[in-house]
RNA sequence: CGGAGUGUAGCGCAGCCUGGUUAGCGCACCUGGUUUGGGACCAGGGGGUCGAAGGUUCGAAUCCUUUCACUCCGACCA
């Protein structure tokens, strides 16, 4: 590729509304440009950098026996409500008619279609198992995209689902897909974490997300420093290693505690530990016909997990409620203790069984003293945060909390499709029996912009050896100069015949205006063709610490070979 | 979805409050010349239905109404 031919209009201004380098150094650096809210163009050298992804993961996933299909983006809306995530799926669902009135919906995941295309079509065990994915452009209408491409509303994304005859075979498989997910992103030069997840809307018996680090990830992991134990804070646990002190002795009855109601407040009020304190939480919870007030008694050293919460009490959603609706429905605000009536009552596991604990006393300004919840027959959760220098339940050792950009997530789904959609296959005894079902994601264009956001530096992008859109940039440095003109061209060509991926930088520009480019680009290596020409050498930078070395012109083919 | 903003040349912005000939600046672009190892300089030039629709007015980028788009904070979210 010659520069001079290449549409890559690069800018020295940032879109003024990008913070993120990786979205920053995308956009200047030609990569990619918004079309619409959360909707992205690939330029040329975004195009080569997505497309040399998407070629890993399928190289990686064929590797694994998985067979690539390709289904419709536009999914008729009836195999949605056959699932029952229609309604369920909310506004993320982008729906439309066509001119016969008919509805679809643009997919945001394929689960429904899937299934639709192997039932009826796989009927027996003996065809099992079976792994189908596709790289495909999904949508969701997200509330609010933000971040460059990685929180898009259009996106490219693979989507893989298994197919079983036993749960055991599609854990299998999906242990196959663990290493398979890793061996691509370790390909791709990530540094990742393989975390424990919530399954959230799709659903399923269990989880992984695999975690890019980088301060600018939206979700908080919790890993081990001594072991190999990571999860998303959704869903981490850790070891309670709190002992209530014998010592500790409470006379019970309520105590006057007047404008007392902050964990913080009470814990000066009578001089105790927060631990011996009942922190209750009240939130609203949704559901698909109704929704109710649930309050959620944590210990007062904790806070609560929003995520754990909400599955505790099987809701879609939950959200805060203010004093003054609280107070409106009867909520002793600030003084709510666990024998409140009328609410739905969830309790945090480290609670069951204490007793000399202090909590509201259910009416104002009072709370009751050695209260107990020994034989008390609450539901029993675990709702509690995991924080930093907490201790790993797994080896004991310090949990520590660190940012992450989820870029895979792979479920144990069971059969909660294939009964849905009614799909099944004869087993061994000739019995119908839903296909136990296995579901597997790569954010295929997040990644693009998750390479630069780990691997960047204040000049722009460093693309890993995978994914350089291209890996020697060849810079003349003056082009009106004949002799570097020449030695470039017949480098360049070389280089091409020899199979190397490169780019002549032809351009009638300054030597400084194509530096500028190369770093902000982020190619492995310029080779620059300048003054040094004269004493018989040309320069070689590697993009990953700008290094240069001088190099004999003799020697180049050589020298590049080897890098 | 709640709150707050912004739409003027390809990009970044000024002008608007206080209406008045021809709507301006920087970068980018085109032509010519000089330059050529860190995003050059000089001279000349092209490019706008001022987001859209309606209204007020002798006169609207500017005031009013409606609408669309985009962004930010939050809630939410492979």
């Amino acid at each position: 590729m010659r520069f001079s031919k290449l549409f890559a209009p690069t800018t020295k201004e940032a879109p003024k509304d990008a913070v993120l380098p990786s979205h920053i150094y995308l956009v200047r650096g030609a990569f990619i440009a918004q079309i619409g809210s959360g909707i992205y163009n690939f330029l040329p050298l975004g195009n080569i950098v997505l497309q040399k992804i998407r070629a890993i993961v399928k190289e990686e996933l064929d590797k694994a026996g998985c067979q690539e299909v390709l289904l419709g983006f536009v999914t008729p809306s009836e195999l949605w409500r056959e699932s029952g995530r229609y309604s369920k799926f909310g506004k993320e669902l982008l729906r439309f008619r066509d001119r016969k009135e008919n509805e679809f919906v643009l997919g945001p995941t394929h689960e429904e279609a899937m299934v639709d295309l192997v039932r009826n079509r796989v009927r027996s065990y003996k065809q099992l198992p079976l792994n189908l994915y596709q790289i495909n452009t999904k949508f969701r209408d997200e509330a609010r995209p933000r971040y460059g491409l990685l929180r898009g509303r259009e996106f490219l994304m693979k989507d893989g689902y298994s197919f079983h005859e036993s749960v055991e075979d599609m854990q299998r498989e999906y242990a196959l897909m663990e290493k398979t997910y890793s061996t691509i992103l370790e390909r791709l030069g990530l540094d990742f974490r393989v975390v424990e997840a919530d399954s959230g809307a799709i659903g399923g018996s269990g989880s992984k997300e695999f975690m890019v680090l980088a301060d600018n990830g939206e979700d908080d992991i919790v890993i081990c420093k001594s072991c190999d134990y990571a999860a998303n804070v959704e869903a981490a646990v850790a070891k309670d290693e709190f002992v209530p002190d014998d010592e500790v002795e409470m006379s019970s009855g309520d105590f006057h505690t007047p404008d007392v109601s902050s964990i913080e407040d009470l814990s000066n009020f009578f001089k105790i530990g927060k631990a011996y304190l009942v922190k209750a939480v009240a939130k609203k919870a949704i559901y698909e016909d109704r929704e109710e007030i649930v309050i959620f008694f944590i210990r007062g050293d904790r806070e609560l997990q929003e995520t754990k919460a909400q599955n505790s009490v099987d809701a879609l959603e939950l959200e805060d409620i203010g004093d003054e609706e609280l107070e409106k429905a009867g909520v002793p605000v600030g003084f709510i203790g666990p024998d409140i009536e009328g609410f739905k009552i969830v309790v945090d596991e480290t609670l069951k069984d204490r007793d000399n604990l202090i909590c509201g006393a259910n009416r104002k300004d009072y709370h009751t003293i050695g209260y107990s919840f020994k034989d008390k027959a609450f539901d029993f959760a675990d709702l509690s945060l995991v924080q930093a220098g907490d201790k790993c339940a797994k080896c004991g050792g310090e949990l520590e909390i660190k940012k992450g950009i989820e870029v895979g997530h792979i479920f144990q789904l069971g059969t909660k499709y294939s009964e849905a959609l009614n799909a099944t296959f004869l087993d061994r005894e000739g019995k119908a029996k839903p296909f136990v079902m296995g579901t597997y994601g790569i954010g295929v264009s997040r990644l693009v912009a998750v390479v630069i956001e780990q691997h960047h530096d204040e000049k722009g992008c460093i693309w890993s050896e995978a994914t350089a859109p291209f890996k020697f940039d060849i810079i003349i440095s003056n082009r009106k100069d004949s002799e570097q003109l020449a030695f470039a061209t017949k480098l360049y060509e070389e280089m091409q015949e020899a199979g190397l991926s490169v780019i002549l930088d032809d351009r009638d520009e300054r030597f400084g205006y194509k530096m500028g480019d190369f770093e902000l680009i982020g190619f492995s290596y310029a080779i620059i063709v300048g003054k040094s020409l004269k004493e018989g050498e040309v320069e070689i930078v590697k993009r990953a610490g700008l290094e240069r070395e001088r190099v004999p012109v003799n020697e180049v083919m050589q020298k590049i070979r080897e890098l």
